[in-house]
DNA sequence: CCCTCTATGTGATTTAATTCACTTTAATAA
DNA sequence: TTATTAAAGTGAATTAAATCACATAGAGGG
């Protein structure tokens, strides 16, 4: 195991080397070839060997890697083994969408707080039993929550407020939904979900493929 | 403008100027250089000028771009000098909630059918006033409304099962937000969206630099 | 115990993307 | 009209990523 610098994208293949790891042994296969899993993910599979040699020696020469070890030795790789507490900044239509949705917990993601600016929503409930409580609370729940990443889904003007507020909070990994470009040190890691980007992408192969 | 191959991430990053562009027209700048739009953007000056690049000569050469102007110019590039219309498939906690988002039309893009498989759901009027149709119903409705793309919000066991209805029906471009790779012909252009890839890259940077 | 077979692990190579550094050109002021 | 200047445009250089191709090592059979 040397140290070289580890490209992201690697790091984000390994994310779904897992989920098609997960879905191979539900069905009950021990072990694979980087050939078959690099099919199922479409990718090289010398693709699959590299991304993995970064970390380790994973499989058995000859035979292939043995699933559950895989799936096992990338969570470790990834910080998967464990659980990560989720603050949502901004309960709207989106925020609620996401509470609401069951896949995060599988992967070990915990909604463990929500917030939000409007009067209206303070103190409600949610079907999970989170209670929302006000932006300005943040830092102190961030505290007693012990609150790892959160989740920006207010709209983009809110986005860079938001942000200063976690980071002075002490979050350093930031999920932003809002179609913001948002300024962090150093220290945070902040990754992007914007769809209409990819709507985007979408829109241009359409008009140039001819259709 | 010659002709080369064109690198995917610089399709991705017109969309990132756009927007940063149509911030600063509504703030009244008429005039803005590479190198303040790359600050803006969080990229390099060169990079700005190579992507525009590929497509033709859209600045004055000790000016600057007229924002207007290049606004206009890379919705050409990309397709969105006109509508594109939408169809939502799986009409469930996502799929309603980007339904009721209002940033999309904004973009061009339109809401412009529905489908689902529950019965409970078929037939029921959505706040935009659409139908709920059927997803047998597919074909039919994508020609009567014309429609270019298919989002697809259902479980990921359904998702390779709708985008091969999609296909038939001719839609060739799909935004698919379930956790799941589907297989698509050539003509076909697919964009995923996963949040929980996104969270692990928080997680593995969370994880490696010592928070 | 040795031989064969197969798929990993990896240095070398290729390909692609980004950035540098220089040339060109339009605007403006003298 | 001409000099000056600022920033676009672009070939060259650099850096990064992906792929190839083969040496290597474990498994299993004879
Ligand atoms: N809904 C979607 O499908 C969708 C799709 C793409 C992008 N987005 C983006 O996600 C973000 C949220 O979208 P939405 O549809 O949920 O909007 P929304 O208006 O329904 O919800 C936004 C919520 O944020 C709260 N809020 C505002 N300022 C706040 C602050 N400073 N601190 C805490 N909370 C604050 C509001 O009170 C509201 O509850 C937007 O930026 C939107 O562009 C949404
Ligand atoms: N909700 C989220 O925040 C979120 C986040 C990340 C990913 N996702 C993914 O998005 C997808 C949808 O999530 P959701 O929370 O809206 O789920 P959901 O269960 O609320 O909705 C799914 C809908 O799809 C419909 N459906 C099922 N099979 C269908 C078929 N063959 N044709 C048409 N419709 C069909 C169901 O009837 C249901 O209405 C899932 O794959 C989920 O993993 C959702």
């Amino acid at each position: 195991m040397k140290f070289p610098k580890i490209p992201m994208a690697a790091i984000n293949r390994l994310s779904i080397y897992i989920r098609a790891l997960e879905e191979l042994e539900e069905q009950g296969t021990k072990v694979i070839s980087s050939e078959r899993l690099a099919k199922q993910c479409g990718v090289n599979p010398a693709q699959i060997r590299k991304d993995l040699a970064y970390f380790g020696e994973f499989g058995v020469r000859g035979v292939g890697y043995r699933i559950e070890d895989l799936i096992r030795e990338i969570k470790e790789i990834l910080g998967l083994d464990r659980t990560w507490n989720i603050a949502m900044i901004g309960v709207g239509n989106l925020g609620s969408a996401l509470i609401r949705h069951g896949n995060f917990i599988k992967h070990g993601y915990v909604f463990a707080a929500a917030f939000d600016i409007d009067p209206h929503k303070i103190g409600k409930r949610l079907p999970n039993g989170l209670v929302i409580h006000h932006i300005d609370d943040l830092e102190k729940v961030v505290k007693e929550c012990d609150i790892h990443i959160g989740v920006i889904a207010t709209p983009a003007s809110a986005a860079q407020s938001v942000a200063n507020q976690l980071i002075i909070a002490g979050v350093n990994g930031i999920l932003n939904f809002a179609p913001a470009q948002i300024q962090v040190p150093e220290c945070c890691h902040v990754e992007n979900v914007d769809f209409t980007i990819k709507l985007d992408s979408i829109a241009y192969h359409l008009s140039t493929s001819g259709t």
